[in-house]
DNA sequence: GTGGTCTAGACCACA
DNA sequence: GTGGTCTAGACCACA
């Protein structure tokens, strides 16, 4: 966690919960960390985890189950994918967007830019 | 002005002057609009255009004398162009390029969204 | 058992009793499943039966016998299906009733829904 | 609000809001009591009352406009009374029915007595 | 003033 | 142990 980010700390341990996913350490039906578990191991208070978690839930990529804790969704993977691709398009995009044409910058030094990259 | 916005009314505020400055309504060494006449026209309140004056003197950009108001800079266009684009290239483009492959977004996908917002 | 469910699942247990009850399953004066045997067959703890066995014991439905286990009340089905008759059309109904006429509905949806149900 | 209620506060707080919403005290279009008033006029944490903000918020009841407080959308009535539709059929029918059955509740009797409210 | 975020600490029902 | 709710108190960016 970077406690000097501009990023709220609940939206970095929700980064990071992408990572666990992503990276197969959460494994789908299983249970993932217990709130008090995450608090501990990332330094930062319950509630704080639980908001994420909150948010996470609201997602669809953990699902809780009463006194027994949270449990990964069967489809978490899939899940987090569709929703990063809504953010990209939803407010990355348009703020690219706004400062090329504040700049003046061309699609075309774009599209070059990126083929460099894919070469 | 957006209010749904996540960006802040002040930033979008810095936004549209510098939409003023590189589109040459407001020019070199002359006076820009007062902090109660930008707040009349953009229906903000006068101090939300103050602390983006505020923003845009400590850039440089805008210029105080007392009991006259605000003066753009000479170099101000310039000053402006080359920092942004510099950033833009710099920081903003590698990390949506990165975003972007890891989702697997292929740049028609872009090159699409942003003829639709062209049109 | 519903993990998904808001109602816990002790009160789901002690529902199924009722339906076990209502539905003849468990005879009047006969001994009802262990703890240990309904946590198995339900999947769930045995603790959550245990607690589940405890209201009904406090209910009087069923009655602990050392070392023997629980048997069912000889008057179980009576008190149950009065008490919760009584319930059901003094408290519940009247409830229901009155949200449906403050957001408009009609009784018929209501009856096309318990036909679905029935289906 | 009820402390000894089983509903939590900031559901109880979101009922209250219905009220003011439904009993046309807080005008559509116009500014609702910041989270700060509500907590001082409802006795509660300001926590409380922003949880039941958050809420209202992620239901469209309300919209937050950053340091200018909450203001009530313009089809909040209508909205509030789908939402409300949507938590009877998802929620309380099921749990009604689920009682039906287990008491051997007649759908007939129901509509009886809905029709004695009627006549 | 306004909401947003975070901490520390508490109590509760549930499993 | 597990999440859910609530309090008291703090600091922050924003308008």
């Amino acid at each position: 966690m970077d406690f000097k980010s501009d990023r709220p700390i609940y939206l970095q341990i929700r980064d990071y919960a992408f990572g666990c996913i992503l990276g197969d350490c959460w494994k789908p039906g299983e249970k993932v960390p217990s709130v008090r578990e995450m608090s501990v191991q990332l330094a930062v208070n319950t509630h704080t985890v639980a908001k994420a978690y909150e948010l996470l839930e609201s997602e669809g990529v953990i699902i809780p189950r009463r006194g027994m804790g949270f449990f990964l969704a069967e489809d978490a993977r899939t899940r987090i994918k569709e929703e990063q691709r809504r953010e990209f398009f939803a407010n990355t995009l348009p703020e690219v967007f706004s400062t090329m044409k504040q700049l003046g910058i061309d699609i075309n030094d774009i599209i070059s830019r990126w083929n460099e990259g894919e070469s």
